[in-house]
RNA sequence: CUAAAUGGGA
């Protein structure tokens, strides 16, 4: 059964969803009982891919064979909720868990913290915080970045700073995704400057920015119009050995675009292809609508085209 | 063996 667990989570992890529902179903076959880790596993499966009204099935099968949902559990439903804005469904199921006698945890106040920040509620977020306080539950490094990304995300950068000191003085060392988040706070707010000195520092505090760290910032730069910043870091990049991946390049093509530089644009999905990256959805959609947008329908059709010969479907 | 946080398109 253990085997099947990890197999069946191996394959909801590569979005292979069908592929994990066949395991799910032989497992049966075999004469093994799934557990409630079995179940969970299949629970997050759905929740990842936005499929919430399937889950009510997989309840009902659960409880036939006699599992009560567990901590666990709860929290994935949450987490899928609030993935989905469904902000009602998760409260409900956060009381409902209460109600059968179960602890919400630092997990459970953590997804619904970041429901709150993502839902614009960050006074709602703020009064989780202060819950898990009442409740005895401390934060931990992963709800004070939550909660850093919210301020971030509404452009409120004090207020991220505040959190960021009261992390520290909790004893929590920020991490690369802390920073990451902060960096983002200040591209969104056009200032690159400062999004650079934050990535300048993270050395110092014995941290290497990732490729997240940098993609950040070069789509900040496209935001703001300066696509050969975005070149220069993407070199600087390349010379700190930190491979670029699909959302580094669609950054910067749409940076293209967005100039009108198509033939430009052209070249660095060519470099994209060289380099043996697969490009993806977000890719060719950014391409196909600056062709279209040039009137070249001839080539959005042949990119539109291509993508379905690799397999990537359009939406 | 299962649950929570950061970057790209329309």
């Amino acid at each position: 059964v253990v085997t099947y667990n990890t197999l069946i989570d191996a394959c909801c992890k590569l979005r292979r969803i069908d592929e994990a529902f066949g395991l799910f179903r032989s497992m049966v076959i075999k004469g093994l009982e799934p557990n409630l880790i079995t179940f969970n596993v299949v629970l997050n499966g759905l929740c990842r891919e936005g499929r919430m009204k399937e889950t009510s099935g997989i309840l009902d099968e659960m409880s036939r064979k006699g599992y009560v949902p567990d901590e666990v559990s709860y929290n994935t439903l949450i987490n899928g909720y609030c993935k989905e804005g469904n902000l009602h469904q998760a409260l409900f199921l956060h009381a409902e868990m209460v109600r059968n006698g179960l602890s919400p945890g630092v997990v459970t106040y953590t997804s619904l913290i970041d429901c709150m920040c993502k839902a614009g509620n960050l006074n709602r977020a703020i009064e989780f915080l202060d819950q898990m306080h009442v409740r005895g539950l401390s934060p931990n490094e992963r709800t004070y970045t939550t909660l850093i990304n919210g301020f971030s995300q509404q452009g409120l950068l004090n207020e991220a700073y505040r959190v960021l000191d009261e992390m520290i003085g909790s004893g929590f060392s920020p991490s690369v995704v802390t920073y990451n988040a902060l960096i983002n706070g200040h591209c969104l707010l056009g200032r690159i400057e400062e999004a650079t000195e934050v990535l300048q520092n993270m050395d110092g505090k014995g941290l290497t920015p990732d490729v997240v760290s940098y993609s950040t910032i070069i789509g900040g730069c496209c935001r703001n119009h300066d696509v050969d910043r975005a070149f220069q870091l993407k070199k600087e990049m390349d010379h700190k050995g930190i491979l670029p991946d699909a959302i580094t390049y669609s950054s910067i093509i749409r940076g293209l675009c967005e100039q009108r530089r198509l033939i430009d644009a052209f070249d660095v999905f060519r470099e994209m292809l060289y380099t043996g990256l697969p490009p993806d959805e977000f890719t060719y959609t950014t391409l196909i609508d600056a062709y279209c947008k040039e009137g070249d329908l001839n080539r959005a059709f042949d990119l539109h085209d291509e993508m379905i010969q690799k397999g990537i479907l359009p939406d």
